[in-house]
DNA sequence: ATCGAATCTTTACAGTGTAAACTTTACACC
DNA sequence: GGTGTAAAGTTTACACTGTAAAGATTCGAT
């Protein structure tokens, strides 16, 4: 079960990647609560302390973890926003169709990316890819003379909370298709009528 | 400390009411993760195994809170709605207003009896009084022949995720006004231009 | 008054995070 | 090559958690 370690050698080598990866899977294979960082530290094969040097406690490994998925996630929008219309609606419901796809494809991943309570306000906002991908998307949207975070936040705020309801079972067992949500983005940005 | 034990009696009475104040208490004054069956039982004045007669395991205790929590929580969206304009549009507001309102008042509740995963589909949605209260609201603007659904996760999408976001520390420390997102509502129901 | 059932306590156990002291290794410097 | 120092992991220890099992107490119907 253990994925990368010669027993002989005292140190690893790349142990932080490995609790990285094994705490992925873990995840991935029996979800959120699952985590610890014992389990993760038996699954790369090292004493159940070992953890503590890379990441100081539990909210550091997710930390750490959150990294490597964020990156995931920004794939899955640019991949999902190449394969919708070239036009700047398409590329918005681009971007909401993939991180919708990668909210059900990696349920325990998106859970625990955006349930990480954020201590330090540090940038702002997510100084990240994902947050750029979306800021770049929306662009096109924002009234001239007004602040671009109110849409960013529109949609990002629809499309989050749809995902996590969904996730969470609020909606049943047949909740509505994503594009019937996304179409209230028809108008974004638009002056009131 | 205690909240309602006689020492002396053996049987405490009305275990379930305090444990589930004791419960609130606890999410209050710690936060969702100091949530704990123990500390409940201890508030209580009662030996740490009592809650599992009542509750089974600690999910059956958050569930038994979250009844709490969903009344109070329906009452915050009242309030607001009767506070706003009365029109189809000022009570949306109103209830949306509401909802934020009590994301922000009762930061644990709210997480909580939303991050709980509901295992049993039972019936489709919430029959609860506060999807009833999304659903009478949103009426006025489902066009006819739709789905209501539709109209009423768009609201709740918006609202939720907008409410999540602020609580995790997404939006950096000066969120978005509530009405400035709550202005993408304005279109709602309308057929796409 | 008695018997059964509900309620609560006691005891026990495995799993968790985390701190402290210790051991092994790597690496720069002489 | 030695040597000293810092980093990387291990061991040990402790407090806290959920939860199961078995015993004690009380309530309520008969």
């Amino acid at each position: 079960m253990e994925l990368t370690k010669d027993k002989s050698r005292h140190h690893h080598g790349n142990l932080h990647a490995a609790l990285v990866e094994a705490g992925i899977e873990i995840l991935r294979s029996s979800g959120l609560d699952a985590l610890s960082l014992r389990k993760c530290a038996a699954l790369a094969g090292v004493s159940h302390a070992a953890p503590a040097h890379h990441f100081g406690n539990l909210e550091g490994l997710k930390w750490a973890i959150a990294e490597e998925a964020f990156a995931r996630f920004s794939e899955f929008m640019r991949t999902h926003a190449a394969a919708s219309d070239n036009t700047a609606h398409g590329r918005l419901l681009g971007i909401c169709r993939g991180y919708l796809a990668f909210a059900r494809a990696e349920p325990a991943l998106y859970e625990m990316i955006f349930c990480l309570q954020r201590k330090d306000p540090e940038s702002k906002r997510d100084a990240s890819t994902s947050y750029s991908i979306l800021r770049d998307t929306c662009a096109p949207f924002v009234p001239p003379g007004t602040d671009p975070v109110i849409i960013e936040t529109q949609v990002w705020s629809l499309v989050h909370g749809f995902a996590l309801l969904e996730l969470h079972g609020r909606l049943g067992d047949t909740p509505p298709p994503d594009d019937a949500i996304l179409a209230l983005l028809r108008h974004i940005g638009q002056e009131p009528a």
